[in-house]
RNA sequence: GGGCGCUUAGCUCAGCUGGUGAGAGCACCUGCCUUACAAGCAGGGGGUCGGGGGUUCGAGUCCCUCAGCGCCCACCA
C-alpha cells in the first residue's frame, strides 16, 4: 500500500485512461448471456459538427449509468458510434476542401487535394473545384476520420467507459449493409415504396426533405390583393389575397369554404389569371378559411402544403413553374395565348423566386390587377432545419417508408410501443405521442445527395431507352452493401450501364436518419454476428436529447417495430440541453458555444463530470463553472480524506474490530445511503444518487472523522482505535464505490493505493456489507454526538477562539433518550470537543453550556 | 390554436406517495494556521415556497383558476 504524501489530481486523466485501455477494463464480455448484459444504444455524435459542452453533459449521464451497471455485475455493452453520414459532412467537406460534387464527372484516382484547394473563396459557391462523386466521398471519409479522432480524444479525457473495440460509423460497411438490408426487407414486405408526388424541397441542397426535418421560421411577407376577372361577365372580378404573387402562373383554381355565402354563387364558374389570362375554376373546400385574407384563396402548384391537399382532393392539374434550383422554369406550364402573357413570362423565366415576386408585383400594379399596396406581415414559413431558404414544393419520385403517417392502425401500434417504453423522465412520452399522432404522411427517406447509403436498386432500360421503374433489380442480401452507381446488377455488365436494354442505378441515397434509425441493429451485429445480437438485442438503454425524439427515437422505434415486432430497448433516458451561463440556448450564430477541452484541462474531468451529473434527465442545465469548482474540491477532499484514513494504520483491523457505538451508527447510516443511491440509480436518477452520496461524505468528514480522530490515533487504547480504523476503511471503501460512476479518476486513484484491480470492476456497494456482519447498536448516537460537538464549536466560534480551545466544563441538558445516546459516545465527544468535565442534566430541549479555558 | 415542463433564500436547485418549527451548494458576513485537507475548517444572516380560490385536523407537497417563462407540435392563402 502506498499513500502519497501530497496527493494530487494532476495527470490522473492521462494516466488512468491509458491504463484502462491497456487493461481492457471496459471490454465487453461477450460470453455472458443476455440476462447478464446491459446494452446501451449510444448516440453517434455528428462528427462534422463542433464539439461543445452539451456532448460532455449527456454522455456523462450515460457513462454514470454504464459504470453503475458494470459495478452491479452486468457485462456492459457500451460501444461508440460516429455519425459521419449525410449532409453535415458534405457541407463541411465542401467548405474545408473547397470542392463540389458533380456526379457526371469521372473518378480521378490520383486526385490530391489540400484543405482550401478550391481557393480562398471556397464556401461562397463561386470557385469550387468540381470532383466526381467517388472522389467526393473519399474526401468525406478522409475528413471524418480526422474528426473522429478529435471526438475520441475528448471521450477518453472525459473518462467514458466505452469499449473502443466495438465502434462503428454510420457510413461504414456494416452500417451500409444493415441499412440496405433493412430497406430491402421493408420493400419486400411492402413497407417501403416509391411514389411520384409533391415533396418539400430545399433549393440550395437540391434534395427532398422529410417532415421530421422541418422547422417553422417567422419571415416577413406581404399580402397582395389581386383581382381575377370572372369569365363571362363584364368586368366583374374576384379578389384574393396572396403572399406568393410570383406563383400566379402556377395557379390552377380559386377556393373558398363551401359554407361561405359570399362565394357560393361563384362555385363552378371560372375566372382568369391576371397577366397570364389562363382560365381557372372557382371551387369549394372545407380547408379554405373564411377569416383569412379575403376568404378565397388561389391554389398554386405548389405554394404550400395546403395547396398540395387541395390539389390532391380537388383533382387539379399540375402547373409547375419553380424548378429544383429555386428558379422559374424557362417554359410556362401551359400554352400562353395572349402576347402580353409571353412578355410577362419572359421577364420572370430563369429568375429566383424572390426576383420573380418583385417583377410580378410590378406587372400587376401596372396592369391594375393589384389592388392597393401590399400589406406587410410576418408569418411562419417552412424551412429545412439545416437550410437557409424557404422550402419549395416540387413533384418528384421519392422513396417512402410506412411509419403510420397514412395508416391509423400502424400509428396506433407505434403509440403503443411508445407507451411500453420506460421514459426517463416519464413526461417525455407525451412528445413522442404528439408527434406520432400528428404525422401527415409516410417517411420520405430518399435524398438527392452523394455522401450516404445508396438505395441498393437498379432499373432496366427498355429497348426504347425508357426506364422501367416498376420492377427494380434487387441484389442478394449476401452481396450487400452494393453501390449501384459503380457496380452492375446481377446478370449485367458495367458496359450496359445507361444503354437501351441495359440498366441504370438508383441515383439517390438514403437520408441519414434512415441509417441511424438502425443503430441498435448496427451496434449489436444484426445478421452479421448472430451470437452478439442474441446477447445484446433488444437493448436496455437509449440515451438521447429531447429535441430528436421525433427523429431518432421515433424512427428507431419504427424500424424495430417493422423488422422485429418489438421495441429496440426497454428504457429511454432523455437528457436536457446545456444552456450558456445566462440560461440561453447555445448556438454557433450567437457565439456562446462553450467548448469542453479547455474546461477539462482547467478543472479536471471529474470536476466537469460532477457538474454534468447535476443535470437530471430531461432538465436543461446552465453551464456552471462554480459547480465545476465544487466538483474539483470534492475530488481533492476525497484524496485528503483517503490519505487520512489509510495513513492511520498499515493494515486493516477488519470488520470484526468494529464495536464502538458511534462507528456502528455511522456505518448503518451509510447503509441507508447505499440503499437510497442504489434505488435512485435503478430509476435513472443518477443525480439523486450523487447528492445522497455527497451529502453523506461531507457529514462523514466534518462530524464523524472529527469525532473519532483522537480515538483512531489511540487516545483510548488499541481496541477503540481499531474499531475506528476499521470503520473508517469500510466506510471509505463504500463511499469510493458510490462515487466511482461520477468521479472515475479520483476514485480509481485512491483505490489503487490500497486495493487490487480497478474500482470500476469492483462490486457496487450493498447494504448487506454493513448490515450483515455488524449489529445495529444504539441508533441515533451519531446525530447526538454531532449536535453536541456542534454546540461546543459554536461556543468557541462565538468567543472567537480556536477550535483547539479546552473546555473546562460543559453542561448538556437534554431529555432522557438524548442523554442515553450521549452516554454511549461520551468519550468520543469529549475527545473531539476537548472537554475536561462533561455533565449531563435531564431536561427538555437539548442545550450545551460550555466554559472555556482562559486564554493564554 | 394544441401539448408538455417550469415558477421555493441574491444565484443554481433538492424537497419522493400531504404531517416534527422550510433545506443544500454557491455568493455574502464573522472568526479559526485544528498534526487528512488554508484550493481548508467553524459559525452566522437571508425565503409570507408566482397570484387567487378550494379539499383537509394539517399543503411548496392534492384540486381549480389566473399570470409569467421555456420547449415541442400545428394546413403558413
Amino acid at each position: 500500500m502506498t499513500v502519497p504524501d501530497k496527493p494530487t489530481l494532476d495527470g490522473l486523466e492521462d494516466r488512468w485512461s491509458t491504463r484502462w485501455e491497456a487493461d481492457g477494463t471496459y471490454r465487453f464480455d461477450r460470453t455472458r448471456p443476455r440476462s447478464e448484459v446491459y446494452s446501451i444504444d449510444t448516440p453517434p455524435p455528428t462528427v462534422s459538427g463542433s464539439l461543445h459542452i452539451g456532448h460532455v453533459f449527456s454522455y456523462t449521464h450515460t457513462d454514470a449509468v454504464a459504470r453503475f451497471q458494470r459495478m452491479r455485475g452486468k457485462a456492459v455493452f457500451y460501444p461508440m458510434g460516429w455519425d459521419d453520414n449525410g449532409l453535415p459532412t458534405e457541407r463541411r467537406v465542401q467548405n474545408h476542401f473547397g470542392v463540389r460534387c458533380d456526379p457526371s464527372l469521372p473518378y480521378q484516382p490520383d486526385l490530391v487535394l489540400d484543405p482550401g484547394a478550391g481557393g480562398a473563396a471556397a464556401g461562397r459557391g463561386e470557385e469550387l473545384v468540381s470532383v466526381s462523386r467517388r472522389n467526393f466521398v473519399e474526401l468525406c471519409e478522409r475528413l471524418t476520420a480526422e474528426d473522429e479522432q478529435v471526438f475520441e480524444l475528448l471521450w477518453r479525457t472525459l473518462g467514458l467507459s466505452v469499449d473502443w473495440s466495438m465502434s462503428y460509423a454510420t457510413i461504414d460497411e456494416r452500417s451500409r449493409r444493415a441499412s440496405q438490408r433493412a430497406f430491402l426487407r421493408n420493400l419486400e414486405r411492402g413497407e417501403a415504396y416509391a411514389a411520384d408526388a409533391p415533396v418539400l424541397w430545399d433549393v440550395d441542397f437540391q434534395t427532398a426533405v422529410a417532415q421530421a426535418e422541418l422547422e417553422d421560421r417567422e419571415q416577413p411577407g406581404a399580402y397582395h390583393r389581386i383581382a381575377f376577372p370572372r369569365v363571362g361577365t363584364d368586368g366583374d372580378a374576384v379578389v384574393i389575397d396572396t403572399t406568393r404573387p410570383e406563383l400566379l402562373a402556377a395557379c390552377v383554381a380559386l377556393v373558398a369554404h363551401p359554407d361561405d355565402e359570399r362565394y357560393q354563387p361563384l362555385f363552378g364558374t371560372e375566372v382568369t389569371t391576371p397577366l397570364f389570362g389562363v382560365a381557372v375554376p372557382v371551387l369549394a373546400h372545407r380547408l379554405a378559411d373564411p377569416e383569412k385574407g379575403s376568404g378565397i384563396a388561389m391554389i398554386c402548384t405548389f405554394g404550400d402544403t395546403t395547396d398540395v391537399t387541395w390539389w390532391r382532393e380537388l383533382d387539379l392539374p399540375v402547373r409547375t413553374i419553380v424548378g429544383r434550383d429555386g428558379r422559374i422554369e424557362s417554359q410556362p406550364p401551359i400554352a400562353l395565348a395572349i402576347p402580353a402573357a409571353e412578355e410577362a413570362w419572359a421577364q420572370i423565366a430563369g429568375r429566383t423566386v424572390k426576383q420573380a415576386r418583385r417583377t410580378i408585383v410590378e406587372l400587376l400594379a401596372a396592369s391594375g390587377a393589384l389592388l392597393g399596396e401590399p400589406r406587410a406581415i410576418t408569418h411562419p414559413v417552412k424551412f429545412f432545419e439545416k437550410g437557409d431558404r424557404p422550402l419549395e414544393i416540387v413533384s418528384s419520385r421519392q422513396w417512402y417508408l410506412r411509419n403510420g403517417g397514412r395508416d391509423a392502425e400502424v400509428r396506433a401500434e407505434l403509440v403503443d410501443r411508445g407507451r411500453s417504453l420506460r421514459w426517463h423522465p416519464p413526461y417525455m412520452q407525451a412528445r413522442f405521442e404528439n408527434w406520432v399522432e400528428g404525422l401527415t404522411g409516410d417517411w420520405l427517406i430518399s435524398r438527392q445527395r452523394f455522401f450516404g447509403v445508396p438505395f441498393p436498386l437498379w432499373y432496366r432500360l427498355r429497348a426504347d431507352g425508357t426506364t422501367d421503374l416498376e420492377a427494380p433489380i434487387i441484389p442478394d442480401e449476401a452481396d450487400l452493401p452494393v453501390d449501384p452507381a459503380s457496380e452492375a446488377p446481377p446478370g449485367f455488365t458495367e458496359d450496359q450501364r445507361g444503354r437501351p436494354g441495359g440498366f441504370v442505378g438508383d441515383p439517390d441515397v438514403m437520408d441519414t436518419w434512415a441509417t441511424s434509425s438502425l443503430t441498435p441493429q448496427i451496434a449489436t451485429g444484426w445478421e452479421d454476428d448472430p451470437d452478439l445480437f442474441a446477447r445484446t438485442f433488444p437493448m436496455d438503454l437509449r440515451p438521447q436529447a429531447h429535441d430528436i425524439i421525433r427523429t431518432w427515437l421515433f424512427s428507431t422505434v419504427v424500424r424495430s417495430h417493422l423488422e422485429h415486432g418489438q421495441l429496440p430497448w426497454t428504457d429511454a433516458a432523455i437528457s436536457g440541453w446545456v444552456l450558456d451561463p445566462d440560461r440561453k440556448k447555445m448556438s454557433k450564430s450567437k457565439g456562446n458555444v462553450v467548448v469542453p477541452l479547455p474546461l477539462l484541462a482547467e478543472h479536471g474531468a471529474d470536476a466537469v463530470r460532477y457538474w454534468a451529473a447535476g443535470g437530471r434527465p430531461g432538465t436543461d442545465t446552465a453551464t456552471d463553472l462554480g459547480q465545476m469548482k465544487v466538483g474539483r474540491r470534492l475530488a481533492i477532499k476525497l484524496l485528503n480524506a483517503s490519505r487520512f484514513v489509510l495513513g492511520l494504520s498499515p493494515s486493516d483491523p477488519g470488520v470484526g474490530a468494529i464495536t464502538e457505538p458511534l462507528d456502528l451508527d455511522m456505518l448503518h447510516r451509510l447503509a441507508d445511503v447505499v440503499a437510497d443511491a442504489t434505488a435512485a440509480f435503478e430509476g435513472y436518477d443518477y443525480t439523486r444518487a450523487l447528492e445522497r452520496t455527497e451529502a453523506h461524505f461531507w457529514t462523514f468528514c466534518d462530524d464523524y472523522v472529527e469525532l473519532v480522530k483522537g480515538r483512531a490515533y489511540g487516545s483510548r487504547g488499541d481496541g477503540p482505535a481499531a474499531s475506528a480504523q476499521a470503520a473508517l476503511r469500510l466506510s471509505l471503501s463504500i463511499q469510493l464505490r458510490l462515487f466511482a460512476p461520477f468521479l472515475p479518476f479520483v476514485t480509481e486513484e485512491v483505490w489503487s493505493w490500497w486495493q487490487e484491480g480497478s474500482i470500476h470492476q469492483a462490486s457496487w456497494p450493498d447494504e448487506a456489507e454493513i448490515r450483515g456482519p455488524l449489529a445495529r447498536g444504539p441508533a441515533g448516537v451519531a446525530d447526538v454526538a454531532a449536535a453536541v460537538l456542534g454546540e461546543l464549536r459554536k461556543a468557541k466560534t462565538a468567543a472567537k477562539r480556536s477550535l483547539r480551545t479546552e473546555v473546562t466544563r460543559a453542561v448538556v441538558v437534554g431529555d432522557a433518550e438524548t442523554l442515553e445516546r450521549l452516554r454511549a459516545v461520551e468519550a468520543d465527544v469529549r475527545d473531539a470537543g476537548r472537554v475536561e468535565d462533561l455533565e449531563l442534566v435531564e431536561g427538555s430541549d437539548l442545550s450545551v453550556t460550555a466554559t472555556l479555558a482562559p486564554e493564554d
